[in-house]
DNA sequence: GTCTATAAACAGATAGAC
DNA sequence: GTCTATCTGTTTATAGAC
């Protein structure tokens, strides 16, 4: 499982690298290195994390981490890079939506397009065995931001949250997209799905699922949205009714 | 804040431990070496704390943790047994129900009661600042279960979750209070406080608030009782319309 | 029960050969 | 670009004085 995932777009001319080194053997080395560095990164944490471990899965030499990515930290943040554009590309092709198109969306189809992206979220989340890495990695930023944390919410946390939040003002009428009740009421939301990756030893234990397949996903989906579609109706005839 | 918390009673005659060692002195050490190196752990994970930290936080030789737990693992345990028996207690007490008294609610009863627990648990866990220290170690455990973690789940989490089933199961009429759908949703709805703990950074930063203090937390709650009351209303009409 | 001193293993980083 | 060998600091655990 950490040695097949299809996660890194190998990328071979990459911009952002400001230095030297672009043979096509030194870019294969240092996307193994992030895609390993990921998995363990997210599965035991940083500090628990040795180079050691990192080099030796990723069948490379230790030194190769200083040299490619200045040490540790260095890698660390690259694996964050990869998480935040990997992430955001994905989740925009999940939502199936413009950004620029959604002033222009009614109350109804607000709804429903937010509806679609909690539904897509939780499937690709939960069920997808590419996203396990990503998500725990993710979560463990959450948990102690390191300076990568920055990098992930810049690029990725508060552009989705921030259109979610536009969504949901327009689905219930509520103008003001940033106001403290619509960035609670979507984080919130959002917790829904949460659960099922940070809890989820206690969720598999409860519900005596191995593991969260996609069928198994299929059952948290509707509670979703059975769940999104209460509170949006309860919402919408609380305003009307003042 | 780690030193003048008020968690653990210092409990002088400790019947868990079969071993020798009663002397008042020797129970204050382990007290504060269990108080500390729960906030540490929880705040920055059982490999990134060292013994040389707690010890020092805690005013106790680092020798003090091999003799008084039998290591650093041992040390762990304790603050894992420390939380189950403390937050066990509370819970109770925020739920401000008898458990043997649960099978004779009403269904509107059986709401009201999940409903308080709910905004009582949110109200300790995101407000209350012992229990941040708490909050923090449980989810690290959540994350990556560590032998610390069966303590946690048998003693505390599985009777909770349990009984929240069986509320919200007596709540919307449903007879098997451990079908797969009642476990899911009060996952769901519970995720929704999860959130604010785990995805701290990220409300504090869209939010624009330092920390969750008391007249913050109210905020979520209103959210959290409005969704509730939602998700119950539409659970209950559903299941009528059939 | 608490202390000092130290052992044995391990961490991340680096120098230099190839 | 990759390798071996090594430096330096830190980790947990322990032995033995008090």
């Amino acid at each position: 499982m950490t040695e097949d995932a299809t996660l890194p777009p190998p990328a071979s001319g990459d911009p952002a690298r400001p230095s030297d080194a672009s043979s096509a053997a030194g870019e294969r080395t240092r996307a193994t290195l992030v895609r390993v560095g990921l998995d363990l990164f997210g599965r035991k944490g940083y500090d628990a994390t040795s180079t050691r471990d990192i080099a030796g899965a990723a069948g490379v030499n230790i030194a190769g981490i200083a040299y490619h990515f200045g040490g540790k930290a260095g890698l660390h943040r690259a694996c964050g890079e990869l998480v935040a554009g990997f992430l955001a590309e994905r989740l925009v092709a999940l939502a199936a939506g413009d950004p620029e198109r959604d002033a222009a969306l009614s109350s109804d189809e607000a709804a429903t397009v937010f509806e679609a992206s909690l539904t897509g979220l939780a499937r690709f989340m939960l069920a997808q065995p590419e996203a396990e890495a990503i998500a725990r990695f993710m979560v463990r930023e959450q948990m102690d931001p390191s300076p990568t944390f920055d990098i992930l919410y810049e690029r990725l946390i508060e552009p989705r949250h921030r259109r979610l939040c536009f969504l949901w003002a327009r689905a219930v009428g509520e103008a003001d997209p940033e106001s403290e009740a619509v960035v609670v009421a979507v984080s919130a939301i959002f917790g829904q799905v949460m659960f099922f990756r940070v809890g989820r030893a206690t969720a598999l234990r409860r519900l005596g699922w191995e593991t969260i397949d996609e069928t198994n996903v299929e059952a948290i989906v509707k509670t979703l949205r059975d769940n999104f579609r209460a509170i949006v109706a309860a919402e919408r005839s609380g305003r009307a009714a003042k």
